[in-house]
RNA sequence: GUGGCCGUAGCUCAUCAGGUAGAGCACCGGAUUGUGACUCCGGAGGUGGCGGGUUCGAGACCCGUCGGCCACCCCA
């Protein structure tokens, strides 16, 4: 096989994948910008140190899923695994810190994983960040927005809000080492790869799945006994925030997250309509990010949603879609001449008619075959030019969706009969 | 990185003690010398992922390799 295929985990979304796409993209649009959110476009290729201090040194992310590469200039630069650490990078670099900020971006990004349901090594998300605001009122604000989201694409039913908070870096520090000394007693009961992250990350333990040391984390230090007052008071006050919006969620106390520079509340919305992966909008607080990145400390928060992720929900959840037509209106000319006078007679229509979809037949063909074609577009009419037509100034409006009905237009009135005959 | 399943026509799949391939859909043409859908007739399209091995003979068996899917891991 000497054909050149796409990079493995790279996908091609073809023509009849686009238009579910497109449809998400726009609620996602509308809804944020509802909400006085704007758009931030940002770079796919950043500076590798940026993602290592901002992620974190030890994450998987960093440590084997990055593409990184050195330019000509002997930089190392890496494709972006996340969208966070670009935003907060400009933000800084832009100097928008000064007020508070609510951003969004979309794009793709990039982690060398083996690919599987829901996973792909080129994937895509919209994020959301909001900058300068350090209460948990902008929290419950993120989330209610997803919730609005989730309701207008028909999704409510199919996803779950998991919450948590994990508290300040003092208090997850001090949990982290009651936790791995209850779990060094243990560790030959931990699994595998438990017994590895014990000495790497260890708090990614909690949700593992194994159930074996599920059950072993039963009697383990509890996160929450170890919070610090100001991440508790915050929690709760989210939880009165979502509550008082009449917003159901379940608090997961073994909710952590996989990225170094969350503190506070982290919230995952799941479903389990998708396989493995079932985790389809996630995010989290971030209070110390940007001053560990070098600007002014400044609080933040963000979620990003798996674009992927979602359009195979949205198939899941569908009912059978109707079949969608490619073309309002096909145009049919024979010959050469014919083809001429349609192309010409056809602009002027396009002009009348620029809402819909009108698709000339090209590269010749019998009336036969170009008619075939015309059905198979699902249009509503064929548009006709042979020798007869040509010679008369006239036009065949064939309508291809009632039985046998047409009738000779001239070339003049077309515009008016067709935006008659659609209307 | 690990494991399981899979790789035959554009698509979905079949066939078979191992004797060099077939259907449906799609495509093209005809039945209608300028007219689609339904029907009928015909046609084109495959070095059976690739490379080795066993065999008189392999798409079928064995090994390797590449690719796909799913799961672990990780995460959106």
């Amino acid at each position: 096989m000497s054909n050149i295929r796409a990079i493995r985990g790279m996908n091609d979304i073809l023509p009849d994948e686009t238009p579910s796409w497109q449809a998400l993209e726009q609620s996602v649009r509308s809804l944020l910008s509802s909400y006085g959110y704007g758009e931030i476009r940002l770079p796919i290729v950043e500076r590798t140190e940026l993602f290592k201090r901002s992620i974190g040194e030890v994450t998987d992310i960093v440590e084997k899923e990055m593409y990184t590469f050195d330019d000509r200039n002997a930089e190392s630069l890496t494709l972006r695994p996340e969208g966070t650490a670009g935003c907060v990078r400009a933000v800084i670099q832009q100097g928008l810190l000064g007020t508070p900020q609510r951003l969004w971006y979309s794009g793709p990004m990039f982690r060398y994983e083996r690919p599987q349901k829901g996973r792909q090594r080129q994937f895509h998300q919209i994020g959301v960040e909001a900058f300068g605001i350090a209460s948990p009122d902008i929290d419950a604000e993120l989330i209610l927005l997803t919730a609005r989201l989730w309701r207008s694409l028909g999704l409510a039913d199919s996803v779950e809000l998991e919450l948590n908070t994990i508290g300040n870096s003092a208090s997850r520090q001090a949990y982290r080492e009651a936790l791995v000394a209850y779990l060094q007693q243990r560790e030959e009961q931990l699994d595998e790869d438990s017994q590895r992250r014990l000495h790497s990350n260890p708090l990614r333990i909690l949700d593992s799945k194994n159930p074996a040391t599920q059950a072993l984390l039963n009697d383990a230090p509890a996160l929450s006994d170890y919070l610090d007052d100001e991440s508790k008071q915050d929690f709760s006050s989210l939880c009165g925030f979502l509550d008082a919006a009449g917003l159901s969620y379940r608090v997961n106390p073994r909710l952590v997250r996989g990225l170094d520079y969350y503190n506070k509340t982290v919230f995952e919305w799941v479903t389990d309509r998708l396989g493995a992966q079932g985790t389809v909008c996630a995010g989290g607080r971030y209070d110390g990010l940007v001053e560990q990145l070098g600007g002014k400390a400044t609080p933040g928060i963000g979620f990003a949603m798996g674009m992927e992720r979602l359009v195979l929900l949205l198939s899941e959840v569908a009912q059978s879609q109707p079949a969608s037509s490619a073309a309002d209106i096909y145009v049919v000319a024979a010959g050469d001449e014919a083809t001429r006078v349609a192309l010409a007679a056809v602009e002027p229509l396009r002009d009348a008619l620029p809402k819909h979809r009108i698709v000339q037949h090209l590269g010749g063909g019998s009336f036969k075959s170009q008619l075939k074609k015309a059905d198979k577009s699902g249009a509503e009419l064929a548009l006709i030019w042979g020798d007869d037509e040509v010679l008369a100034g006239n036009c065949t409006v064939k309508f291809l969706r009632t039985a046998g009905d047409q009738h000779t237009v001239a070339v003049a009135e077309l515009a008016a009969f067709v935006s008659a005959a659609l209307a």
